[in-house]
DNA sequence: GCCGAACAAGCAAGTGCTTGGTAGAGTCAA
DNA sequence: TTGACTCTACCAAGCACTTGCTTGTTCGGC
């Protein structure tokens, strides 16, 4: 009775192979179908394991998604700040930041689509203030970047940095719904083309 | 017992006022909290009835989002239409479409959110088949016009159309989820910030 | 007296999670 | 070397609850 909850921290907290598996399962089906539209039973009929198995390795469904979000959220945010801290200028700041966010696609797609989707919904527990809280600080982020082009003269002035900030985070993010791995752009190819795109638009040079 | 099959063609299939409000109703709540999340009985308790009193009006919660989706479908893709059919010339007919889907932030709030969200889960079932087809439409009319521009050689010839929909239309329809109707920009203010992006980029003129 | 709109009650299926148990591999003192 | 032990990963069964939807009935207004 008591034995389930004296399982070594070895298994209940990290470490175990087994237990990454399971979350790289969860993680893919909560992308792909929504975290509230996917039961424990889909987890665990795709790991060809009983329902109630799947609770040897975690305390509760919530707890896997927590687990997955942090995981890349912590990832992210290193990139963040050593891209900015290893910028030469505001402009490869920015183009920096936009390359490794574009990256993410290959690294966590499964995350950033669950952050992307329910985040909203799972604000709303206590356990995942942090959500609200690490994405202002991505938007503080970006937004000092732009700003300190703006002071460099390299940004036109007459840009609202949030709602320039917001473009630019729909677009990269969004992007994990339609990126294919197998398809025919890289998300680096991606990622130049957009640049350009941003920073020069898409109307002629010459008009 | 067969009475339920045999309520009037009008209580039924549209006209009911009662119907329209319950709709609105559903549809604030599919947006906000997700189609699945939400439950016939959330939407009755909004609304101020029992669960079991939803079935005189609809055959079921699908085909309240069904009605939803078409009516907002339909009248975006006239929009665009007549977009495309009143534009001079291809620069114009794009900065347009884009005035004209920011717009839709106040007209179908609720509907955007719910194509965004729940397109990809809906599309699995039959009776959802148009979502993709109308997509495809909606991509084919943009398309278009870039490559008009291209051809007339006011768009860079160096863009991925493709890629530059998806830009577009991820920015555009992405809005939804923080755009604020009490906000201090509106939706036209945002339109033309995203315009002298798109068209002239974020870098300062005299670089 | 009919008809639109609602209620009251409930069903079958499915939900997250708990429980008590076990097979098998490893550990280690006697 | 053996036997008692612990640990991991899992199973089988089921509990309390929620889900979308159905049924039979009521009631006020035209």
């Amino acid at each position: 009775m008591v034995s389930s909850k004296r399982l070594s921290a070895r298994t209940r907290e990290s470490g175990s192979e087994r237990r990454a598996e399971l979350l790289a399962i969860a993680a893919e089906l909560f992308a792909t179908r929504g975290f509230l539209a996917t039961t424990v039973r889909d987890i665990a009929d795709a790991a060809g394991i009983l329902s109630g198995s799947l609770y040897h390795h975690f305390d509760s469904k919530e707890s896997m998604v927590d687990e997955i979000l942090r995981e890349f959220l912590d990832d992210q945010r290193r990139t963040n700040e050593r891209v900015v801290r290893e910028a030469a200028d505001p402009r490869s700041a920015i183009t920096e930041l936009i390359r490794q966010a574009f990256g993410a696609l290959l690294r966590h797609p499964a995350a950033i689509a669950i952050f992307q989707n329910e985040s909203k919904h799972l604000a709303q527990f206590d356990r995942f203030d942090y959500l609200p809280t690490v994405a202002d600080e991505f938007e503080d982020t970006w937004i000092e970047a732009l700003h300190a082009g703006q002071q460099a003269g390299v940004f036109r002035e007459d840009l609202d940095l949030k709602l320039t900030y917001r473009f630019i985070r729909d677009t990269v993010w969004t992007a994990v719904h339609w990126y294919d791995p197998q398809g025919k752009h890289s998300p680096q190819a991606i990622a130049e083309q957009y640049i350009t795109i941003l920073c020069n638009g898409i109307v002629s040079p010459e008009e």
